[in-house]
RNA sequence: GCCGGUAUAGCUCAGCUGGUAGAGCAUCUGAUUUGUAAUCAGAGGGUCGGGGGUUCGAGUCCCUCUGCCGGCACCA
């Protein structure tokens, strides 16, 4: 007899050779039936599979994230059971859970297209229906090898060969006819998979993840406990559509892309723009209180000084690249760059250029901490499958700044740029950030002592600012470790937007140096730093955060005066002016158009207050305010307005002065 | 860069198996003076992304380039 502890505690004795699909029987037949898998000693086991001892044991349902995942890999199964039978001429490779679903990647010489969908998906529903029990077994690693290069999968056999480690039992899982390599568990068999699932999307995806292999086929699906379930997905998919930056650009007429015209750069209208400024001013201002100095460095620097930095060897490929003559000859005629032509180019960074300022002069450690700051205009030639909306372009604008300092000092600088990004994230209404620490790589340069000493550091310094933080090793700089922050866009993309880097190596490079208390000269620590990382993709995601209704200190137009009938057009301009001269970003709405129009036009530009005027309040002196969002309406007089919503649209880090 | 998809009016989209383009919204003009999410009428607007080919004839079929979309790879 073996003893079985389940979750509430409670103690079961069960016959040896038992399942944990005999010990939810011996609970409820409806748990029996909602059991997917179990986890035993907290390792998922299938149901089928015998327990080998006293153990605990929990039983996996749907409701369960390990039951989701588990419907989600076993729909990864069934997708590849279904292409194979339909598609004879195909190999399967990997199929893993991913967030909301799973994948498969397939090897085919002709392409599938997303019309075969519909044929797949019906013989995935049949497969379920058919039932199949799901058998685990455990096979050699040669007869697994030379099993499935008899039936040329390739793939598999690779695999098994390179990827799983010696020793490892190789289990095969077989659904009917069918069978695949794979770690398991899964479901009891092929109709305990709820039909709630659909195929996505198609997709390239290099096999192994590394570019010089070829290329699979890659089939994207959801899947749920249930029909509700996935409608509510599809529905929130939907619904992040709606956010989507570029929709929301267009539509409030904040920006433009033009991929013909400059592909990767970013058109702003007057109304981003006004975002932009507004974000601008207020991290001046929050720099300016923290003790940075604003400078800007050119735009074109010589090839001469990227190669000094050694950008020129690691990262010339995606630098834009401009050659120092004068074209000669007619229009028309082809332009010939000489061959001695001087090569310059378009700063991809500003840490160079920043290295040249702290050289001017001489610094004594008294100098120390620099912070230079800039609003760095970058340019990257990115390839042209990453570039996206706003989010990843070729030229943006980097809050940018570099921290010149003693080695001593890097803990405190560390922690007061951590305290001030958490800050400034919070007032932006970003609550919770990804913070990844990535440490040491194998090639890298300096000592394992200031490595010990630069990780430790960082990791205080989140930990200062009571940010949780996961570790990447290896993933580091080869001159230093660095913290990245990321942000998530309205449909679960996340990007890289604050960073903090060490840097050892560059100041020696370029040769910076400091007089010490001794009068040794000495190098300098350069701390990389940005905290919106670019304007470009920080703007992004902040449409998306806000679905375009920024709060009233962003807010391009804070306030539209809309009139009922001419007769209240005097009045209405005066109670702008008034406003305006309270610093709000105020338009007005004159048009002969009826108040009901006005209203749904300014709704849908998401504009935060609505001032309607009609006879009634240009004779009281009064406005109709009608927020974004409600449908109500707060009569107020205009010196009480201007009151009012002047405080709203103050800026936090002001707000936080006046208080 | 790679794989797949896609490109028609300012925007959203229709245009079946080839017979030289349509709708709604927007724009402009006129009427309407209106009380909280679309007032009515009329007009203008497109070498159907560029180039090449098949054909008596191409928005439609083929090739090619470019952009865009979704992934993959990349992201100092």
């Amino acid at each position: 007899m073996i003893n079985v502890t389940l979750p509430d505690g409670s103690v079961r004795q069960y016959e040896d050779g038992s399942s944990p699909s005999d010990v939810a029987m011996s609970i409820s037949p409806g748990l029996h039936k909602a059991a997917l898998a179990a986890k035993v000693n907290g390792e998922m086991y299938d149901l089928n599979r015998p327990l080998e001892g006293d153990a605990e044991v929990a039983i996996v349902t749907a409701r369960d994230k390990e039951g989701l995942e588990l419907l989600r890999h076993d729909a990864a199964h069934v997708l590849a059971q279904a292409v194979q039978e339909l598609y004879p001429d195909t190999q399967v490779t990997i199929g893993p859970v991913i967030d909301d679903g799973f994948y498969y990647d397939f090897a085919r010489e002709e392409p599938f297209s997303t019309e075969d969908f519909e044929k797949i998906e019906a013989k995935m529903r049949e497969i379920v229906d058919k039932d199949y029990p799901i058998i685990r077994e455990v096979w050699s690693k040669e007869d697994a090898i030379e099993t499935f290069k008899k039936i040329g999968e390739d793939y598999k056999a690779q695999i098994i060969d390179d990827i799983i480690p010696p020793g490892e039992p190789i289990t095969v899982y077989k659904q009917g006819d069918w069978f695949d390599l794979c770690r398991g568990p899964h479901l009891p068999s092929t109709g305990k998979l709820p039909k709630a699932f659909k195929l996505m999307k198609l997709a390239g995806a290099y096999w192994r993840g590394d570019s010089r292999n070829e290329m699979l086929q890659r089939m994207y699906g959801t899947a749920w406990a249930n029909e509700k379930d996935l409608k509510a997905h599809l529905t929130r998919l939907e619904e992040a559509e709606k956010r989507d930056h570029r929709k929301l650009g267009r539509e409030l007429d904040l920006f433009h892309l033009d991929g013909m015209a400059a592909a990767g750069s970013v058109f702003w209208h007057a109304k981003g723009y006004t975002i932009w400024r507004q974000i601008e001013s207020y991290m001046r201002r929050r720099l300016d209180a923290e003790g940075y100095d604003e400078i800007k460095t050119p735009q074109l620097m010589d090839s001469v000084q990227w190669e000094k930095s050694g950008h020129w060897g690691k990262y010339r490929e995606n630098m834009f690249i401009v050659p120092d003559f004068i074209p000669e000859g007619e229009e028309g005629v082809e332009i010939k760059v000489p061959e001695d032509a001087k090569l310059m180019a378009l700063k991809p960074m500003n840490c160079p250029a920043h290295v040249e300022v702290f050289k001017q002069g001489q610094k004594s450690y008294r100098d120390l901490p620099l912070r230079l700051a800039e609003f760095g205009c970058c340019h990257r030639n990115e390839p042209h499958g990453a570039i996206h909306g706003i989010m990843r372009v070729r030229q943006f604008t980097q809050d940018d700044a570099h921290i010149f300092c003693r080695e001593d000092q890097i803990v405190e600088e560390s922690i007061k740029f951590c305290r001030l990004l958490e800050s400034v994230y919070r007032d932006f209404g970003f609550e919770d950030i990804a913070v990844k620490l990535s440490t040491r790589p194998e090639i890298r340069a300096g000592s394992d002592e200031v490595w010990d000493r630069a990780e430790k550091g960082l990791q205080d310094a989140v930990e200062a600012a009571g940010l949780p933080c996961e570790i990447l090793p290896g993933e580091g700089a080869f001159y230093g470790p660095k913290l990245e922050f990321q942000l998530t866009d309205a449909i679960g993309r996340i990007w890289q937007c604050g960073t903090l880097q060490l840097d050892y190596v560059l100041p020696e490079r370029l040769g910076a140096e400091y007089t010490a208390p001794d009068g040794s000269r000495q190098r300098p620590v350069m701390l990389h730093r940005a905290i919106l990382g670019s304007m470009e993709r920080f703007i992004g995601i902040l449409i998306e955060e806000f679905s375009g209704a920024f709060p009233m200190w962003l807010s391009p137009v804070q306030v539209v005066v809309a009139t009922i009938t001419s007769e209240a057009d005097a009045y209405a301009e005066k109670a702008a002016e008034e406003l305006r001269k309270a610093g709000l970003r105020v338009e007005v709405d004159l048009r002969n158009e009826k108040i009901n129009y006005k209203v749904r036009e300014h709704s849908l530009q998401k504009v935060p207050v609505i001032a309607v005027v009609g006879e009634r309040e240009a004779a009281e002196g009064t406005l109709a305010l009608r927020r974004f969002g409600s449908k109500g309406q707060e009569i107020l007089s205009l010196a009480e307005t201007a009151q009012k919503l002047s405080d709203e649209a103050t800026a936090p880090d002001l707000k936080r002065v006046k208080a």
